[in-house]
DNA sequence: CCGTGATCATTC
DNA sequence: GAATGATCACGG
């Protein structure tokens, strides 16, 4: 029965995930005391939210693992009927000003997806909130190709938003790692710095991964058809 | 105010 | 239709 407080080991948060493979989100925000939305239209966060919630996790919105202890991070992630993603994945904020001297070993990127619990959570807007079942959850940690081409996008992006080529950022860049906006609105501003290290007020970004790459993973776990 | 949880909605 | 750029709510 999940929804208590932090699972203690990895068993214990898969068995309270493969507990809830099947239910339908509404029995879940019942569990959990957790109003149904209409739509996600203002409620874009809530699948994500009501499963946090339902397996204890605790990290809330720092910026560090959802299951801090045992260095977990959660992820729903929407797929269509044929159990493939919908949307591109978040991953974590761009440190704008710092990026350039960060290693890919000590980024947040590596450390988040070192260990990821994938949700699949069916996705179709024709759905109700409610009515939308979780699915089998995947506890995956990236192989070596993976790793790699991870790695490769990291580089490129970080190091051309590190030598001031944040405005050439755009997201067509990277083959499974992408560059987007993230904020409240377009005319939020962050301090980054241009190719001559002058400051400057850019919008936030985030890293994302691919649809076509979180894709792989699920293929290269569950039988589905890649097209 | 900022980062995390993401999906929306317009453009390509 | 797919993908990019824009957007919405919440906790701390």
């Amino acid at each position: 029965m999940p929804g208590f407080g932090p699972p203690e080991s990895e068993a214990e948060l898969l068995r309270r995930a493969d507990a809830l493979a099947g239910e339908a989100l509404r029995v879940v925000a019942a569990r959990v005391g957790m109003p149904v939305p209409p739509n996600l239209r203002r409620h874009k966060g809530w699948v994500g939210a009501l499963v946090e919630r339902a397996l204890g996790a605790d990290a809330g919105s720092r910026a560090t693992p959802d299951f801090q202890r045992l260095a977990i991070e959660l992820k729903t992630i929407p797929v269509d009927g044929r159990g493939r993603p919908v949307e591109s994945t978040f991953v974590c904020t761009i440190p704008l000003s710092e990026i350039g001297d960060v290693e890919w070993e000590a980024s947040w990127v590596r450390r988040k997806l070192a260990r990821v619990l994938w949700i699949p959570v069916e996705g179709d807007p024709r759905i109700a909130p409610g009515d939308r079942r979780l699915g089998t959850p995947l506890l995956w940690s990236p192989n070596d190709e993976e790793l790699e081409a991870l790695r490769f996008d990291w580089e490129e992006l970080s190091g051309l938003i590190g030598r001031g080529g944040l405005e050439r950022i755009t997201g067509h860049l990277g083959r499974v790692l992408q560059v987007r906006p993230k904020a409240r609105n377009a005319a939020v501003r962050r301090r980054g710095r241009d190719a001559d290290g002058a400051v400057i007020d850019a919008p936030p970004r985030g890293f994302y991964l691919r649809a076509r790459f979180t894709q792989s993973i699920l293929a290269r776990h569950f039988a589905i058809p890649q097209r």
